[in-house]
DNA sequence: CTGAAAGCGCTTACAG
DNA sequence: CTGAAAGCGCTTACAG
């Protein structure tokens, strides 16, 4: 049972290895009818090309990766899952290879960023949620391969990041609220040193300044990302200041946290606290009659990200910050202020 | 800025590139000074093993693939996304190559199975998210290469299943509803091809028998693990029969629209109708104040199933049905019949 | 339009 | 303990 090489195809056909890695690879030097036969015979045989010695033996060949935080696994929103999916798929419409690789993982602790790319014999590379305290971050930076980054900041030639504009849609979300009636409107964000948290704050305060409302910098608290934190963050937050009726979140599985805390406290939602998220996960249409919340897509921002790599590596010009459309997505957790 | 390669080291060491394989991969026949010198400029150099050379040259290296189904990018409650990181774990772990594969995404479509193996050249593979209607599920079963598959069937050498307990889990479920008093107790199922829904409705089917409870066809239903699909089922469901106070779902999504169904006729969980559901995804804490579910750890089958092929490969025995714990995990959607 | 040969970067008997 | 050489399965100038 073994493995069906070039040499076996090109034996049973009569022709040199050289002949069939080109008919195979679709030069236009190959006879129509040698072509015919090579390809037949290549069904017959289910020949596959070892992918292996196909990167080895070519400079042709481009390989992407896909580089993911070891937080991967705990992908609460879908968010790096719908990443992965997009990149996935910009690789076989690209007609690369695509390679995945998770951080920390065991055995890879100790590599440093260019040893991971130079082991995958990377071409260029995908990056996402990583944080900006990741040693890898620094590394990425400073290498010179093509890097497309999701939701961070990047530097250099052949780096780029892809993402929503943040601000904006921050600033419509808190925006809708206010033409809502709300006057006394908090934000729970994310995580003080997530690009993207630092951005949605910057949308929110533009808001809220637009319209001369007051701040108090309490108004403002982190959640982490955590439902849990998130119930803490509100249960204090509400205490405190009673007159709030509308809060804006960082994330849908914030926002989750967040109801949840209203209700502890015996209020209801919309009714006297409205809520906004952020991704629109996918159960978010679902839970409490529908959440309010900003839309992304990870998966076409994944997409994007591996055919901005795709293009750098061809030589292209790509814009150094590549913008996806967001929607502010208005379902039951927002209200007219009553 | 060649990339520096084995020969590199060894001229930099003034040894042969033997000597610098073999110190690299751990052979004990190298003197410890050698050994020492080499691993220092391997360092010093960034120097990374091509991992397509690395499998090319050798046939010791493992490489375990995972295949997914085309809809994995629409992976709701992320249990796809579990098993892909579980499966990278085990891996990294036993020191393989991994390699994912989506099928028919563009490229690839019409690739055969066995093709799809040679290719990347894989010495397992772990199959999950495929419908038992895919063209690869037979081919997979006739292949003789080690195969874990994830939630379904198979027969022959080199091949098992991993997955849990579907009848027991779903039996103690309805035996929980039954305990609570409930006995008008209707099933929304997945989809009739699934190899999990068969199994869960015997689940079900075994508790309303054990208790000589009245289940007419009708009481189940099949929304296809779709939230929308759940809702229209459970709408007509309690339309038809009013008598029904609990609704036992084969998963979370499903779950959730049931609940809204429930809440569309003016009625509430658990209060008028108690409804429990089946994954635990990571939401399923925090909405409704918490969704009665049974837990399965996604990332744990990926993991066993991993490390399943890796056995396989060895030549070790495994079993051939891995079956792993559930736990019933009773929240706020349950509750005593009034 | 086709083939012989060198090369991609490794590993691994084999000989010493 | 170490090295020269063959081989893994492909691709690609180069020559014809």
């Amino acid at each position: 049972m073994k493995k069906v090489n070039i040499r076996d195809v090109a034996k049973e056909a009569g022709v040199s290895i050289t002949t069939v890695s080109r008919a195979l690879n679709g030069y236009s030097d190959v006879s129509a009818k040698t072509r015919a036969k090579i390809l037949e015979i290549v069904e017959r045989l289910e020949y596959a090309p070892d992918a292996n010695a196909r990167a080895l033996g070519s400079k042709e060949t481009i390989t992407i990766g896909l580089l993911l935080s070891d937080l991967a696994s705990t992908d609460e929103n879908g968010f790096v899952h719908g990443n992965m999916c997009g990149v996935y798929e910009a690789c076989s419409e690209y007609d690369c290879e695509f390679v995945l690789m998770i951080t920390e993982s065991e055995h890879q602790k100790m590599k440093s960023f260019r040893q991971l790319c130079k082991r995958n014999n990377l071409s260029g590379i995908v990056v996402t949620g990583l944080r900006t305290n990741d040693p890898f971050y620094e590394e990425m930076l400073k290498s010179d391969i093509p890097c497309a980054v999701v939701d961070m900041e990047t530097t250099g030639k052949m780096k780029c990041t892809v993402t929503i504009d943040n601000i904006a849609a921050s600033q419509e979300a808190v925006n809708y609220l206010i033409s809502q009636g709300h006057r006394h409107i908090a934000m729970l964000n994310g995580s003080k040193v997530a690009d993207v948290s630092i951005r949605r704050y910057a949308g929110y305060k533009g808001a809220m300044i637009d319209h001369d409302l007051l701040m108090p910098n309490d108004y403002v608290r982190y959640g982490d990302f955590s439902e849990v934190k998130a119930y803490n963050e509100v249960l204090d937050l509400l205490n405190k200041y009673p007159e709030i009726t509308a809060i804006f979140c960082a994330s849908d599985v914030m926002a989750l946290g967040a109801i949840r805390a209203v209700h502890k406290m015996g209020k209801e939602v919309p009714t006297d606290i409205s809520i906004i998220g952020f991704d629109d996960i996918p159960v978010a249409k679902y839970v409490y009659r529908g959440l309010s919340t900003v839309r992304q897509n990870p998966n076409e921002i994944g997409y994007a990200a591996g055919k901005a790599v795709y293009q750098m590596i061809q030589g292209h010009q790509v814009d150094h910050k590549i913008v996806l459309p967001h929607e502010l997505i208005i379902r039951e957790t927002t209200s007219l202020i009553k």
